[in-house]
DNA sequence: ACCACCAGTCGTACGCCGTATAGGAATCGC
DNA sequence: GCGATTCCTATACGGCGTACGACTGGTGGT
């Protein structure tokens, strides 16, 4: 509050008169993020659309990255929302499936990203505080760990993983689970 | 700090001497948590090994749900993780994959899990919040909302899915939810 | 018996924070 | 002209995490 207060050269306590708490604030602030998302119309491809609102929704949370933390205690469903769940549920129009079952693929979907920025955040917080270190020295210091391990005969499987030194990119590991998920619901839809 | 400090009967500063700061003894309490999370050996079926540790993990972050608003920012990966990994990872041996590609499948898993422990914080937020509305009366209003945007012609499928009123538990909609993503990783597996 | 040491605690104080309360200045409708 | 409305400010309260320094009880060494 005295932060934003200062950054916009006012006094801490002018903001109350637009704001009633700095809950609401970050309600408000919460449901602009929500509005800036723009989900497209249905393109007949509901794997594509599905696909593609992952990918909006993960990288805005990616682009503020307060919103993972502040998600957990915060209810969404504000006027922003509505419209995309009209239309990702649209997207699943014509597969003959119900609103209901269509609902819960979607809240399938959501639960799959939102998870995804979380771990995003945790990841990009730990290499803030490594920033001290290149990317070299972080590999080597996972290589070194996981020789440490073999040599101690602690976890076999975590100490090979960790000695190759290669991971999935997150990129990568975004799709590879999203497309493993919507396989899923693509073959029990078409059950 | 101070509220721990008095809930042991001693001054604040005492505990400072136990702990470096709030944000070490918030990530000792993290780890801790972690630690009475209990994986079990695997079975040799894999895909209930993984829903068991699913299992696991969300109820022990249901339980102790001032987690999900710190895991955002805190780094895990403390010493009683590998544990879990290594268990994980053993899980998946004898299907001919990679560790590599067993890590990849933990990983979209425990993304999973992990992105529904937040929403279930949340939905418990707000029910906490609506704690002096029966459960009916919160399906009235459900209802009544989609009734009013039905009659105002806005986002008809959002519309029908609230006259409904009815919808999975929380426990039917992680586990359908489990479902469709192993499915994925069961079909990719075997290809 | 003495002392040095150390684990563990406590009191005080500083600088943050969100916000309750009261009041001041500018603008508008009439 | 004047009351109402809009927007802002100043001050203050109670909370927070924690830096700093002092205190206490018990231990081991000599």
């Amino acid at each position: 509050m005295r932060r934003v207060a200062r950054d916009l050269g006012v006094s801490p306590m002018a903001l109350y008169w637009h704001v009633a708490s700095k809950d609401d604030l970050l309600r408000l602030m919460v449901d602009a993020v929500e509005g800036e998302i723009s989900i497209p119309e249905p393109s007949g491809d509901w794997r594509a659309d599905l696909t593609n609102t992952a990918h909006q929704y993960r990288e805005t949370l990616l682009r503020h990255g307060w919103m993972t933390s502040l998600i957990a205690h915060r209810r969404s469903l504000g006027p922003n929302e509505l419209p995309h769940i009209e239309n990702s549920l649209a997207a699943l129009d014509h597969l003959g499936v119900t609103i209901r079952q269509a609902f819960n693929v979607l809240m399938a979907v959501e639960t799959y990203y939102l998870g995804f920025a979380i771990r995003e955040q945790q990841e990009l917080a730990t290499e803030r505080a490594n920033n001290h270190m290149t990317p070299r020295q972080v590999r080597n210091a996972i290589v070194g760990e996981g020789v440490r391990l073999r040599t101690e005969n602690l976890y076999p499987r975590v100490a090979e993983l960790f000695e190759q030194g290669t991971f999935l990119t997150r990129d990568e590991r975004f799709d590879f689970g999203l497309a493993r998920l919507l396989d899923g619901i693509q073959a029990d839809l078409q059950a």
